[in-house]
Parts: structure tokens; C-alpha cells; sequence
DNA sequence: CACCAGGCAAGTA
DNA sequence: TACTTGCATGGT
């Protein structure tokens, strides 16, 4: 067909690259923080999990042993601006504990976990579900993994490129399977289609015209054999 | 004012 | 298994 146009995973991506140019996403100053702020991020917006993290941080609570041993609720006291404040100072203590559990508190030890493995113990804990185990495998732990999260299923259901019907795990089998598996690139991947669900695939509005994606639409994506 | 934000678990049928 | 609901502050 002359008139087809390539639609692939890849082209996707380049064609948001091409548009917003590289990323230069927030990155916590250490795993741990990484590990919390995954947490605290859950169905919140990143300009005030900032301030629940920074207000850890100048309580000098940023520690396994110290999110253990301060009294839930005045943990969940720092937590306010991220919102779900008392459920997700209960979810750092699950973290926390398990962390303490498996490596006596040692974060590096707990993130050298092989990435299957990791996985099923992320997973495991109470109050991490997919997607905040794969930030953390991404983000902290720095394996090659896939976040799928609201806005690419949005975003993709969207632009008639998918089912409503996929599962987190087959979207993000899709990706792995047609994608090199680079750390970097799944940082921007993802932060890109964070972006362009933020700027032009909003909740409640029909498919906007200005979407860098928008040719795409309706159009299956070519999986690779 | 209404709506939404880089989810998850628990409850119901 | 497949929906529905609670959790909660702060920005647009």
C-alpha cells in the first residue's frame, strides 16, 4: 500500500521524541527515595509528592530504620500533600519491612535481587501492585523493565491502537517484545508518553488533533516476529 | 465550581 | 472473574 504509513512501536516513540525533544525527568537522590516516592506517587500528582518528600527528608526520615520506628501517624503526617496520607505511610512500613526482613535493612542488597526475583517480592507487599513494582525495578533498581501506567493505556485505547480489553501484562509484553531493552530508553519512553497524555490525551476529552500520534490512529502497530 | 493526578486493595455479585 | 468503592490533598 503507497499510502500506509509504519506504525511501530519504535516510530512511536521517535515521533514524540522528535516533537518534545529528551527528557529530563525528575530523579530522587537516592534508590530508597526512588523506592518512596514510587510509592507516594500512586494516582498523585509529582508536584506534591516533591513536597512530602522533601519534608521527609528534612525530618531526616529517609531511612528503612526510621520509617519503621516513627509512629505511624505522625509518618502520615509528612505524607498529607501527596494525598491517601495514613494508607501510604502504612505502605512505606510494608516496604520498609520487608526490605528489613530480606537484607536486615540493606537497600542495595535488597535492589541486587535478581529482576525476576525482585519482581515477586515487590509484588508481594502489600500496597504494591505492577506498575509501582516496575518503577521501582526501572527507577531504582535500574533494570530494563516497561512501566505501563494510565496515560499508555490511555492513550493507546485512544488512538484505536489497542483493545480496552489488554492487561498491564500484555501491554507491557508489547513493548518488550518490540523494543530494545535499554534502561534509557525506557526512561524516555515513558516520560514522553506521560507528557503527551498530560498535553494532549486528557481525561474526558475526545481524541485531540494536535497529538503528535494522531496519524497513527487507528492503525494497527507491526509486531516483529 | 468540577475534575483530575505516573494505583491499589477490599468488598460485592 | 468482573465491576465498584475508599483512600485525600492540591493544582487547573
Amino acid at each position: 500500500m503507497s499510502d500506509s504509513i509504519d506504525v511501530t512501536l519504535g516510530n512511536i516513540y521517535a515521533k514524540m521524541h522528535k516533537h518534545f525533544g529528551p527528557q529530563n525527568r525528575w530523579l530522587a537522590e537516592t534508590p530508597l527515595e526512588m523506592m518512596i516516592g514510587a510509592i507516594l506517587g500512586q494516582n498523585s500528582s509529582w508536584v506534591n509528592v516533591d513536597k512530602a518528600l522533601a519534608s521527609l527528608r528534612e525530618a531526616k526520615l529517609l531511612e528503612v530504620e526510621k520509617i519503621l520506628t516513627t509512629p505511624l501517624d505522625r509518618l502520615a503526617d509528612y505524607l498529607r500533600p501527596a494525598g491517601y496520607y495514613n494508607i501510604k505511610a502504612q505502605r512505606l512500613r510494608n516496604l520498609c519491612q520487608c526490605i528489613n526482613d530480606l537484607t536486615g535493612g540493606n537497600v542495595e542488597k535488597f535492589l541486587a535481587f535478581d529482576q525476576v526475583e525482585l519482581r515477586e517480592i515487590l509484588v508481594s507487599v502489600k500496597g504494591i501492585g505492577p506498575e509501582t513494582a516496575d518503577s521501582i525495578l526501572l527507577y531504582a533498581a535500574g533494570q530494563p523493565v516497561f512501566i505501563v501506567d494510565s496515560y499508555t493505556f490511555r492513550i493507546f485505547y485512544r488512538h484505536q491502537l489497542l483493545a480496552d480489553s489488554v492487561t498491564y501484562y500484555e501491554l507491557q509484553e508489547l513493548f518488550m517484545d518490540n523494543l530494545s531493552h535499554d534502561v534509557q530508553t525506557f526512561h524516555e519512553y515513558h516520560a514522553l508518553l506521560v507528557l503527551v497524555g498530560k498535553k494532549f490525551c486528557r481525561k474526558s476529552h475526545p481524541l485531540c488533533s494536535k497529538c503528535p500520534l494522531q496519524e497513527y490512529a487507528g492503525w494497527v502497530p507491526s509486531v516483529e516476529e
